[in-house]
DNA sequence: TATTGTTATACTCTATAACTATA
DNA sequence: TATAGTTATAGAGTATAACAATA
């Protein structure tokens, strides 16, 4: 996201430390210590993974938490909500109200399980089915942009790098 | 090309596909096609390090983006609000809420521009000085936690890789 | 006309606490 | 006692629109 206004430097320097304002007032703004701080640059990257997911998906309405619930449910039909909210770090009170959402679009539901009377055993409806299968098309364009975005080579890096975590 | 729930554990497994669940009521929760998403693992260790560095500087009460404000005010003495809200990618409708905080505080100021009469130039206190100090300090504790959590190796490898973008 | 800082609004997300029903 | 789901609330963050002063 950092400056496309690319620039007279070496071609392994970073883009940000390329010098030479294109006009007298644009002030190149310093980081400061933040240009050496991992989790600035995670920010910012995911902040556009989010702003271009919910631009591409916005003809459903399907933000990315919507996204992952659905994918999480259809991988494992029945799953608990107590589960569910452990495997995405999702406050199980949020998820309470993300499911009510989905239910009241006719995509999930929450059946009786029949082991332990507290639980829920949550599933797409045919019409979560179809609509996931709709956003699955588009956020696959938006995995598309983002490994653009990075350069296929970057890109095959943080994700075998990142999935070790 | 490295194939997700592949065979049983090889060394270079990563963890979350190692199978057995300890105890017979520990299912194991697929991710489905969010493990093969890169922006679903960002988002992840985004909000690790937002955790941690609440956490690590919630006695001095400095949020991740109240600690980027004042380290960019204290790296460009005199920028504008629009200069470090395009900077950081903050909304100038939300710096202006984060600066009156910041304000109250006593930790920065906003002065006339010189040049022009419709510009604030910021700068931060004598004591915004030494509340950033000391936040650093704690932030670069938070920096070697990531490390350790990420392994150096990959630690660095993520810092110059996501520079790059 | 465009930009800077501002106010206002609405919605989402996060973080808690407390309640109920079941185990 | 502990757990699963729920409700309620407060505080951040995000996204807009509109406005006055100034360029």
């Amino acid at each position: 996201m950092p400056s496309p206004k690319a620039a007279a430097g070496k071609a392994t320097m970073p883009l940000r430390h390329a010098a030479a304002p294109l006009r007298r007032s644009r002030p190149v703004i310093e980081l400061g210590v933040l240009d050496e701080r991992l989790g600035y640059f995670v920010r910012r990257l995911q902040v556009w993974v989010f702003q271009d997911f919910i631009r591409r998906l916005s003809s459903l309405d399907i933000s990315p938490a919507q996204f992952s619930v659905l994918v999480v449910i259809s991988a494992n039909r029945g799953l608990s909500q107590a589960e569910l909210a452990a495997t995405l770090d999702i406050e199980r009170a949020r998820l309470v109200r993300l499911l009510h959402l989905l239910e009241r679009r006719g995509f999930t539901q929450r059946l009786p399980s029949p082991a332990d009377a507290r639980r829920h055993a949550l599933r797409l409806t045919r019409e979560g089915q179809k609509v996931l299968a709709r956003a699955k098309t588009l956020a696959a364009r938006h995995e598309t942009a983002l490994k653009q975005k990075l350069g296929p080579a970057r890109y095959q890096l943080l994700l075998a790098t990142l999935r070790e975590v």
